[in-house]
DNA sequence: ATTTTTATACTGACTGGTCAAACTAATAAT
DNA sequence: ATTATTAGTTTGACCAGTCAGTATAAAAAT
């Protein structure tokens, strides 16, 4: 039950995955990665999805740390909005490769993919929660909580990833402040 | 050169890549779909790499053209955004499956994939012009267009796949109303 | 006549998953 | 102290299935 191996494990699956995508993805390279016998991986975990979700899982609780600590102590939901689009823009950053798996991998079918998607319903079910107390106390205009959460998720997902993919260079603050603004300010001049 | 059996491909094409996505899609399958031997993939398409572009090809050939025919004497550069929005939306109601493997296969460092992505920078470069033009006219207030033409499609993509695969039933013009104010008004009560 | 299509069988590379054997270290028995 | 036992862990060769792509020879279609 050695962390180091399980730590390896999960840094192999992290790293294949993410440039592989699901499918393309063998256990063969990613035992080679962890330095571990292709026997490990299925001694610790029952099949290759049971693998990739323990990856999701622990990434996206990850995440979902960081929103709810971003937000500690910040009051105004469109305050908290900002800081979700923030957080979201830095992880997509950090992890570029990790995050095009998560916006690829989430709308599919398979048992595989629902749980994936469960995790994520987390995440965006603590975006409604917070823009439906926003609504509740006049701060936000009525509206579907669970169509904006997506929005606001999808938004930030695919300008990241396009910025990324395209490689042009970019400044970090600079794209998140005009992400929220997108969001949170009308992108008219005159309204 | 039958038209028909062109057809026939492609129809068979869209459903098996769209229910499967690229790597579990077959050709055994697509041929079956078709009524069509397996070599006559092969004697029109030098791979399935090849049969998925063509048809990719196609149907953002047909986005586009959507898009360009919806806009036809519109002016203001917002009212243009509002219908790009709404065609996006009506094609992700249209072809759900199908907008899902989109948004899960544009973003890969593949050779097909990158080709893929390519189609939809043509459309995005579109959304740029308007926008541009938007900005110049002094209708929008100044931005990365590229950004900013990367969120429209991103957050419309994300929010009717969300829906789609939540299954709720939603009414589509309503849908489409509150996807048009998120982005050309503010979601703030008073700003 | 030439191109296109079909049905069927085949190849060969790849890969998820299995399993019996081997390793390790701690504990119990001598 | 030394040996035996046990339980958990690791290994990597192996298997069975899958699938893109090929081959072929006859039949349709143009």
């Amino acid at each position: 039950m050695s962390d180091q191996k399980e730590e390896a494990i999960f840094l192999a699956a992290l790293e294949v995955f993410s440039a592989k995508g699901f499918d393309r993805a063998t256990m063969d390279e990613i035992a080679l990665k962890a330095e571990v016998a292709k026997g490990t991986l299925f001694y610790r975990y029952k099949s290759k999805d049971e693998l990739f979700l323990s990856l999701i899982r622990r990434a996206i609780d990850r995440f979902f740390a960081d929103a709810r600590n971003a937000m500690a102590g910040v009051d105004h939901a469109a305050d908290k909005i900002a800081k979700a689009i923030q957080v979201q823009t830095e992880l997509s950053f950090q992890y570029p490769e990790f995050a095009k798996l998560l916006l690829s991998d989430v709308w599919g079918k398979l048992n595989r993919q629902q749980q994936f998607r469960g995790c994520l319903e987390l995440y965006l079910q603590f975006l409604r929660t917070i823009i439906e107390e926003g609504i509740l106390r006049g701060e936000l205009k009525p509206t579907d909580s669970t169509l904006l959460a997506a929005s606001i998720f999808g938004m930030t997902a695919a300008a990241t990833l396009h910025l990324l993919v395209s490689e042009k260079r970019v400044e970090l603050a600079e794209t998140i402040k005009e992400l929220q603004q997108y969001c949170l300010n009308s992108i008219l001049l005159h309204h």
